[in-house]
DNA sequence: CTAAAAATATGATAATTATCAGATTTGAGG
DNA sequence: CCTCAAATCTGATAATTATCATATTTTTAG
């Protein structure tokens, strides 16, 4: 695990974060207090059952937050990309993680140990309103996606998840919407909560449908409307 | 809607909600900016789509949160019951409910006005930290559910759910324990996002099995440990 | 560049769950 | 206490999705 030094005031994700409303002599104070790490793709940042010792806030690169079942299978709970904190949860709540952070690419994040983010949230109540803001923004999210689970089936929850991707991670080319973002078929049939196969199979039938296009790995959306109508979104 | 005037000193559920630390003085405070209401069973306090005004604390009662899909399928996404609060979530990031929110039964319920809330987050550190520690709370109560649906098939599922209405609502009685919520067969079902013919078959399977007992629309757990290990928790 | 490993894809079949139809029970209101 | 509507329950069947086996393609490491 290599490290980078960088500062808060220059981060690029710096705008998206929860420091935003921060004044410039308050953000070098933050540098002071933090740690800058970088992970190669696969590396963990954490691991469920660890315990909490700060936050990390991610400078660049995607992240995938997983829990694991007794038997083994994997569910990605969440995604966070620049701008976006991770293990803020398990920080007022418990005492270790309830979910395991990996690196989907190589990443940039920081960590901010509790002592001190506890002292920002009590002192800076920008701080503290952009991690409430976070944190709501996050569990409506998360609250979504499980009525999504009742009321969609497979086939609706992909077409909603490659929307999502979109909006998230998505790029305006001339083949139409890239999904820059490097996710096996393993790791969104984990998303929508699937078996890769019958993921595959309703990829196959929205590709064959002309409304994504692929090239190996890489998805394009070319016709987003029909995709929404698939999704059971718009109608 | 009858209106009872209720003090937040003498409130019941006081001690747990966001204003538990707040000294007498501020209390008064609260109180003179909060309305009291009292819902009966079946009524609304605010439907998805209505613009934000403020929070609602809960007093008495529950109530479920809930979401309808396009097609008219509703899912129990939360429920709130005493020192819980409600719409908290849309209060930072949403201008209007993302959600509906019904009583389950003779509830009383208070609601504070969104600019005083406000001002309080900003000006009470002990408020702001009881509001992060909530939204941690349900954050990670919703991601379990996520991973859960994917991760156990409905028999575990409804397991799990008896097993947390235990936690929230259970009271030790000769005849095991009963769960004290009023919950119809299909609105457990949209809780674990099932059909009610489903889960009806699985309940009376659990029955059979010795694990539950039921008297009428009244649930007991008979057997906790053997329905831990039938929800795929403990081995 | 090449071999091995990993990921993707496809088919056949099994398991799970939803849906529809109808019987029975419960409970609320007069 | 009685009536009727709503809720619960059971069975039969259909639809959806998971699982297993296996082929093919892609990626990675040497």
């Amino acid at each position: 695990m290599s490290t980078k030094i960088t500062k808060c005031e220059t981060c690029p994700s710096q705008g998206k974060g929860i420091f935003c409303e921060l004044e410039h002599m308050e953000l070098t104070d933050v540098t002071d207090h933090k740690i800058n790490n970088s992970y190669k793709k696969g590396q963990v940042l954490f691991v469920e059952g660890n315990p909490t010792f700060g936050i990390y806030c991610v400078s660049s690169g995607n992240i995938k937050i997983t829990q694991m079942s007794p038997d083994g299978k994997e569910s990605i709970i969440r995604i966070a990309s620049a701008g976006d904190v991770i293990g803020h949860r398990s920080l007022f709540t418990q005492k270790h993680y309830q979910a395991t952070a990996t690196a989907l690419e190589e990443a940039h994040v920081c960590f901010i140990d509790k002592d001190y983010i506890l002292k920002l949230i009590s002192e800076k109540p920008s701080v503290s309103f952009n991690l409430i803001s976070r944190l709501s923004r996050d569990l409506g999210a998360a609250e979504h996606r499980i009525s999504s689970f009742y009321q969609k089936n497979v086939r609706e929850r992909l077409a909603e998840l490659l929307l999502l991707l979109k909006e998230s991670h998505g790029e305006e080319t001339d083949k139409g919407i890239f999904i820059n973002i490097k996710l096996t078929r393993d790791e969104m049939a984990s998303i929508i909560g699937t078996a890769p196969e019958t993921l595959i199979r309703f990829m196959s039938e929205i590709k064959s449908l002309g409304y994504i296009h692929q090239e190996g790995k890489k998805i394009f959306i070319t016709d987003e409307k029909a995709l929404l109508e698939f999704a059971g979104i718009e109608y």
